[in-house]
DNA sequence: CGACCTGTGAATATGGTGTGAACGCAGGCA
DNA sequence: TGCCTGCGTTCACACCATATTCACAGGTCG
């Protein structure tokens, strides 16, 4: 299994005996490691790509609840792990309610912390991961993760990375409605603000896209106050299949056009 | 977003103070628990659907190790935790690394074992891709809440997400009549102001797109002055088991109908 | 029969989505 | 260094799907 793949991890604590005993063990066992002896804000966890952060709510201060609650609530995907001297049943209770994955009481061994860490992560892994990327096919599209690239007829479409992130997550869900809070947590990895229209205009661009170089299909599909689906489909066959011969129907034909994009959710 | 699913849990313990304890909290949290006070052949445990998995390695004897070790390497996607008296910190290393997704020592408070199985499932859960609830099927209706859509004969109803979610509140509390408060309170997410008919209306919307695409069930049944009850029955059986044949009977045939639906309080 | 509840269609309000363009930031290049 | 370019983000506006409200008709109950 993947478990021995490299760890991220980072590092809040100003126990220097533990965090340089911890760092010794951790570069043994190839792990990459970030130290801080002060809370570091959201952003910049999410630009170091870890896997977990192990964090002694001492060195937060005041702010050490809004802190945890915060980090939990904006990145999801990153373990937490508190390593702390005293708490109570509640204090514990309270933070592996919000969010932290692990809780652990000083004086440990430092060989526990690592293997507790491990051990989120690896939980933690299991859920996005294990869809290996091989190359998608999806119509007339190619998806190859290994170039960052989609192709239709051979010709790359172009994609920036984000657009590339994008198509391969929905493509990856073929056939499944993907909330815009879902989607911009995973692309973007971190919690989606409210009003933020990222996901939309990225959605554009894609369809703009695809649309230069098959122009005969239709991938992405609207779903009304939910989010997008991808799903290939041939265009031209919606307007027989969705409106069969319907005499009576002089609806406008942008109308129908639209009917076979958007879908009510 | 929901976190508050409940949560499967199986517990193999004899300890049966803690146990006990355990459940009345549990149960108090809407979980649902499984007891045991011996080993459970990984095939069941698959059966039961659970989340998580809380075991005390001393009801496992000597086979301690390689039942965890099997059921970790066999089960990747169940939780387990392991809650134990004494417990050297090699052996804790040992459990975590191999796939413990934590590790408690007895005593503890019943209150941090829920919290740290709900960290567990929590953590477990977010992979797969947030874990939505499987379809549901009803009459000749398919509920897919992955789609946000209702599907009869192969064919979208067009719901709206709100439509969505009340039709699939309604059928996942089937033969159940649910009052409009209730209704409204699940659905849009607040309490409903006096007076307010939006709740009608939606079940309007609802019947109508069902008996479109479904014009020989009905679904929806009317409640008087309670509210309403998802439970789907075969039409034409009432014209034929409840007005048996009366040559003189021009009744209105929409009366008829009602009739059917409409079920006195 | 009268009070109240529910069904229904239409009008209105709300809010989500598509779209073009402006802005800001970083990296590349002269 | 300073310009240029590519990319991601934000904003404003138009348009339309959906949600809510309203008025009235019909049904139900005591």
């Amino acid at each position: 299994m993947n478990s021995q793949q490299t760890i991220r991890l980072a590092v809040l604590d100003t126990d220097s005996g533990f965090v340089t005993v911890l760092a010794k063990r951790a570069e043994a066992a190839g792990w990459q490691l970030r130290q801080s002896t002060g809370a570091v804000p959201p952003q910049e966890l999410v630009a170091m790509k870890l896997n977990a952060l192990l964090v002694d709510p001492a060195v937060l201060g005041d702010e050490a609840w809004n802190y945890l609650e915060r980090i939990c609530a904006e990145l999801p995907d990153l373990g937490v792990i508190v390593c702390t001297g005293r708490s109570t049943v509640a204090q514990r209770v309270r933070g592996l309610r919000f969010g932290v994955d692990d809780w652990i009481t000083k004086p440990c061994h430092p060989e526990e912390a690592m293997a507790r860490v491990e051990a989120v992560s690896r939980r933690h892994r299991r859920g996005r991961g294990d869809a290996e990327d091989g190359p998608l096919q999806a119509g007339e599209l190619e998806i190859r993760p290994d170039q960052f690239q989609a192709f239709a007829a051979a010709e790359s479409l172009d994609l920036t990375r984000r657009e590339f992130e994008l198509l391969h997550l929905l493509a990856s869900s073929k056939g499944q409605v993907l909330e815009r809070e879902t989607i911009y947590q995973r692309v973007w990895g971190y919690a989606m603000a409210h009003g933020d229209r990222s996901v939309d205009v990225f959605i554009r661009k894609l369809r703009q896209k695809l649309e230069k170089r098959s122009p005969s299909w239709s991938y992405i599909h609207t779903h009304f106050g939910v989010g997008y689906r991808f799903d290939p489909e041939p265009a031209g066959i919606v307007a027989e299949e969705i409106r069969p011969a319907a005499a009576s129907d002089f609806t406008d034909r942008s109308q129908q056009l639209h009917d076979e994009v958007t879908v009510g959710s």
